[in-house]
DNA sequence: CTCGGGTGTGGCACCGGTTCCACACCTCCG
DNA sequence: CGGAGGTGTGGAACCGGTGCCACACCCGAG
């Protein structure tokens, strides 16, 4: 509609020198500067990022791949980078992946590969080699945020420490047959984060030398949703006898499944269950639930700031930086251990029955 | 890297059979196809979307503005956005906003308004007449879903509709005493559609000759989460002398909230409170909660398909239209009352002390 | 006074596609 | 047999910016 040339004309200059008045490089006095802008703002001038693009290579957007929406973790993740990258001046393209197949090489091969992103951001997926090499084939930042897989960056959690101490903390109040809820992986996503948090149960259990109760080493496979926490926790305590006192849940959502589960079938919470979830989910302290709090939101801007160092773009100072000004990739983000109602020492009888 | 020229020399053609051949626009031999097609693969050629946009005026991505993507109806309806636009080859690129003031200024003024999104679709959002102006007057469709406001059409459920009927139900159980913890639009967003709600209520007591319990007619403003309606429930069961018997929930997750405020306490439900909420939350079930189920995933779908009609893309034909093959913006979409554990009768003792 | 360097501006090529137009060829029909 | 019309291809302009380069001017230093 309205393009540069229209500006340049109506402000009495060149093509070549509107573009600096506007874009601010290159030496323009200030009266003509002054002049370009007002004819700019007059004819309701906005820059094409098309063209601008076509010839710097920048796009100022960055691609997102996420498997969900709709979980409170990565619902919380997208609105912090979003925020963070408006604030920056970058658009986010989503990418909602939830599966492998067709679908999600697609994506890849593609949608990410075609220069319309400057960098992507890969929150709780397990890249393969060939799709980092992909991206970074094309000369463009990837990181992951969450997940795990080679090749990539990574910003994330220390999920197995931090399953170790919320199964510690269900074993310093003086319980010994506790279970976890395991995170089964739905599709590919972030499944092997699950197998971290199984692997920190499993070292704290090893270390007080317990046996976790049921069988499959008192672990038992749950749809990371809250239905799904349902579901497992019904099928893990149906039996009085093998009942454990404590609950160790993949994830909040998980946690609060297995709360709705014990009030359906009895069981009075803390009195004989303990429960304790992880994420820090936003109802944790409304249904009194201790977990293992991580902070999403900052890590969607973290995540955002990192890419924008490796843009080369400038940035805030709060986020976590090795002494040469790179995002810091080995350092583990923030988790703690939040205690709450749901958690308390078994009871004389339950420790009886054992 | 490798641009267009480097594959029609790589296939002996010119520039321009090569666009040809990649595009299928315009006559080329078979042969040549082919010869284009391999020595494109050969090359890992994938074409530059800015360099096509910058000519076509066309970007294949759709912005999509949405005030939250944590709350359940909001993620079910992105989700089903983004991969209806995936299938069809289109991009979608974020904006979350949830207030008004500068920032929202911003999106609309600069970020929309710019060659970069092909088309806008508002979910929840209550666009001002200016705003609708900015869009359409860059000659890009807007659509609006959900939400109120001028200018834009919208596809849209029956609020005022759908909430009389969920007081009707409570009506035609018996219940005399009802209250409604309306929606209090947090920032801008959806306002209105919580005061369609709280009319659709209203609609249905006047009708009933019931007065509200309570003062401020029965209505209590809740912020529309979960931890928002429990704080709003306990302040209207407070006091066992205005008890109501049922309440009607402007949200799901609000009536999830008002559930937990009754257990905390001590009101048994359904016994001595039912409760109705609204939106067909996926934990609505496990709760047994009664609601008007919207089905905010094909809503998205909707409005999408909405979107490519407007624009002219071929679409699947299962969304509403008029028999002109243009969106139907006129038909509410669809809703259903369905009835759970968490309405019934009022008590024969709750009756009396009245 | 001359020369060097900083400042301000315009011309022009270029990014990577699409599309219009001209042209060549072939076929079919009157 | 000539012309109309369909098919296949290449040349070149163009979309809307950016950035290199040349040039003009001014000022201060030698």
């Amino acid at each position: 509609m309205t393009a540069i040339s229209d500006v340049a004309r109506l402000a009495g200059v060149s093509k070549s020198t509107a573009s600096r008045a506007l874009s601010g490089r290159g030496y323009v006095s200030e009266a003509t500067r002054l002049r370009v802008v007002e004819a700019a703002a007059e004819i309701g001038y906005i820059a094409s990022p098309n063209a601008a693009s076509l010839v710097t290579g920048r796009t100022k957007n960055v691609g997102v791949v996420i498997p969900f929406v709709n979980r409170w973790f990565f619902g919380e993740v997208l609105e912090g980078m979003e925020r963070t990258l408006l604030a920056a001046g970058y658009d986010l393209t989503l990418y909602n992946l939830a599966l492998s197949g067709p679908d999600r090489d697609r994506v890849f091969d593609f949608f990410l590969a075609r220069k319309r992103v400057d960098a992507v951001i890969a929150v709780g997926v397990d890249l393969t080699e060939r799709e980092v090499e992909v991206i970074e084939g094309r000369g463009k930042p990837i990181i992951a945020l969450g997940g795990t897989g080679p090749g990539a960056p990574r910003l994330a959690i220390d999920d197995r420490g931090a399953a170790r101490l919320a199964t510690e903390h269900l074993i310093d109040l003086g319980h010994e047959r506790i279970a976890h809820l395991a995170g089964a992986g739905a599709g590919s996503a972030a499944r092997s984060v699950q197998a971290l948090r199984r692997a920190g149960f499993a070292d704290a259990m090893r270390e007080a030398d317990l046996h976790p109760v049921g069988e499959s080493d008192g672990m038992v496979e749950a749809e990371m949703t809250l239905p799904g926490g349902y579901a497992a926790a019904l099928q893990l305590l149906g039996h009085p006898a093998t009942r454990p006192t404590a609950i160790f849940a993949a994830s909040d959502e998980v946690a609060f499944g297995a709360m709705r589960a014990a009030e359906r079938l009895g069981i009075s919470l803390p009195g004989s269950l303990s429960i304790v979830g992880f994420d820090g989910h936003e109802h944790a302290e409304l249904y009194g639930l201790t977990t293992i709090e991580q902070f999403p939101r900052v890590q969607g801007r973290f995540a955002v700031d990192a890419v924008m160092r490796l843009l080369g773009e400038p940035t805030g100072d709060a986020d976590p930086v090795t002494p040469d000004g790179l995002p810091d990739f080995d350092r583990p983000l923030e988790t703690r251990l939040v205690v709450r109602s749901s958690t308390t020492a078994p009871s004389a009888r339950s420790l009886v029955a054992r």
